[in-house]
DNA sequence: CGACCGGCGCATAGGCGCCGGTCGGTGCGCTATT
């Protein structure tokens, strides 16, 4: 198996004309047996990162998709490419006949892609059969679901490790968006074993990033409309509220002001969802316009959205990031603003997911050890805690490894719990030093996302208003980003950003801080790790 | 934490402002009903 074959073989089966460096080393990586977190934008051909190996390798590749609808689009688009790219998805909608049809056709070969919720992969049933399929590899899709996703959610996400851990074939994570500590997540929960690493293409030069402050809500929503009704008719965009309500609101006052848009949230009937995406996508001038809470986000991938509007700041420059890039796609210019209104923020606060008490913890461990298994199913029923809770709880104790005593165990849960609340809550506030910073806003997002800036991007609000300053490498005091150190009170952190009087760290147990470097080398508060 | 709604009191009748309660995002799978 060598580099020819595989260009050929995109060729051939995928019409590619050949594969980016990126690809390239993706495809290698799985050849040769190892595991890849794969960090690229959505339309960067991130896809065929699992496709061409799973074709090239032969057997059945495994997919894990949260999404029902975007598993239906997958398995279409690869039907479609012919019998090397036969893709079947197993949900709970398929009938016993059909279940037993994919499964059968997975084990002779004939099926070679199939597609799972990890809900699926959560029964034991699917599981067994997966144990007899010949799976050559294993791609999880979207996979900062992992961490983002299921602390409360979909508790069977953060459980895909677990779930996955039987099952002996090269893993590739995909995901458009991931900050460090994301990425990081993501590896230790999925267990990825020492994986190549490949993360690319945060730099858009084509978008301009705005923020626009809004003294009070009238002023916000005439605003957020404004932003709109100033490009020319017909162009396309996507509005982020972060309320239902609030969808139906702009999307009505933008109706009554000719703009041909619609609302979009998980509360509508899925018939009328699926019309509003289809006539967006098809840019028929149907609608031109979506008004969307964070519902209206995976499985889109229109080229000539020419704006994303913020009309409320979302709860992280994680979220931001990924909802801003939809813009652009095909590499023209496009505008992406944020309204900001600091009480916005405070929705994020809300967000942020509560610390379990100590006695239920107690009371799941003892369920646990009592019943000889950790399926939240049986945990919640025994304990009565009900399944939310109890399986966020399994996944904190799961975190935290296996503690000899059971009391450290509770406070080891209870800690790594505050933990996460606080990162959770420190991105919040990241969102807010975005939104009010006068430095260059892409170069702030890339030190977010760990990446040395390059240079100012030059199309930014700060940048044209000339209030960016020059990027710096260093603090005065030398500290420069990547670089580990302690802190007396916060503890063990990376440094994200540096600035000349102050620096930004991603510390273990509080998430990210701000720091003076004057008080820092005055307290002495710092030293390397 | 903040936005919003309904109820209530004031006061001189229809409207304003305060108070307290409630709600707020993402999707799987399941069950019950059409």
């Amino acid at each position: 198996m060598d580099a020819a074959e595989a260009t050929a073989v995109a060729h051939e089966v995928f019409g590619h004309d050949g594969l980016h460096p990126e690809q390239a080393r993706v495809v290698a990586a799985l050849l040769e047996g190892r595991d890849v977190l794969l960090v690229a934008p959505t339309g960067a051909g991130k896809s065929l990162c699992y496709q061409l190996p799973g074709v090239l390798l032969g057997g059945c590749t495994l997919v894990v998709s949260p999404l029902l609808a975007l598993q239906r689009d997958q398995v279409s688009a690869l039907d479609a490419l012919g019998p090397r790219t036969r893709a079947g998805a197993l949900a709970s909608d398929v009938g016993e006949g059909a279940r037993r049809e994919v499964l059968d056709a997975a084990r002779d070969g004939s099926l070679r892609f199939l597609f799972l919720a990890p809900e699926q992969l959560a029964r034991e049933d699917v599981r067994a059969e997966l144990a007899t399929l010949p799976l050559s590899l294993v791609a999880v899709d979207e996979a900062h679901c992992v961490s983002g996703w299921g602390h409360d959610f979909r508790p069977d996400y953060l459980r895909l490790g677990e779930l996955l851990a039987d099952l002996d074939a090269p893993t590739v994570a995909l995901t458009a968006t991931a900050a460090a500590p994301v990425r990081d997540d993501v590896v230790d929960r999925l267990r990825l074993d020492d994986p190549v690493r490949i993360v690319t293409g945060f730099r858009r030069p084509n978008l301009s990033l705005v923020v626009r402050p809004a003294p009070d809500g009238d002023e916000q929503r005439r605003l957020a409309a404004e932003l709109v009704t100033e490009h020319p008719p017909g162009t396309c965009g996507i509005v982020y509220c972060r309320t239902r309500r609030a969808t139906e609101r702009l999307a009505g006052d933008l109706a009554e002001q000719g703009v041909a848009a619609a609302a979009y949230h998980a509360g509508l009937r899925a018939s009328l969802r699926r019309e509003v995406h289809d006539a967006f996508q098809a840019g028929d001038g149907r609608v031109d316009v979506v008004v969307a809470t964070s519902a209206f986000g995976m499985g889109i991938d229109k080229p000539d959205v020419r704006f994303v509007v913020h009309a409320q700041a979302p709860e992280s420059p994680d979220t931001y990031h990924q909802e801003a890039g939809r813009a652009g796609r095909d590499g023209e210019p496009a505008v992406v603003t944020l309204v900001h209104r600091p009480e916005d923020l405070a929705l994020g606060r809300f967000f942020s997911s509560g610390v379990p008490r100590e006695e239920h913890v107690r009371e799941v461990l003892d369920a646990v050890e009592r019943l000889g298994s950790r399926d939240p199913r049986q945990v919640a029923a025994d304990t009565g805690l009900g399944p939310r809770r109890t399986g966020r709880i399994l996944n904190l104790l799961d975190l935290v490894g296996d503690a000899v005593d059971a009391d450290d165990a509770v406070v080891a849960a209870v800690d790594r719990a505050e933990a996460v609340r606080a990162l959770q809550r420190s991105r919040v506030d990241m969102m807010r030093e975005y939104a009010e910073t006068d430095r260059c806003r892409a170069a702030f997002l890339e030190a977010y996302f760990g990446e040395q800036p390059d240079d100012l991007c030059g199309t930014c609000d700060n940048c044209r208003a000339g209030v960016a300053a020059e990027r710096v490498d260093e603090t005065a005091d030398g500290y420069a980003v990547h670089e580990v150190l302690r802190h007396r009170e916060f503890g063990v952190g990376t440094v994200t950003d540096v600035e000349e009087d102050r620096l930004t760290v991603l510390f273990d147990d509080v998430g990210y801080r701000t720091l003076s470097s004057q008080v820092v080398a005055d307290e002495g508060l710092v030293e390397p790790a």
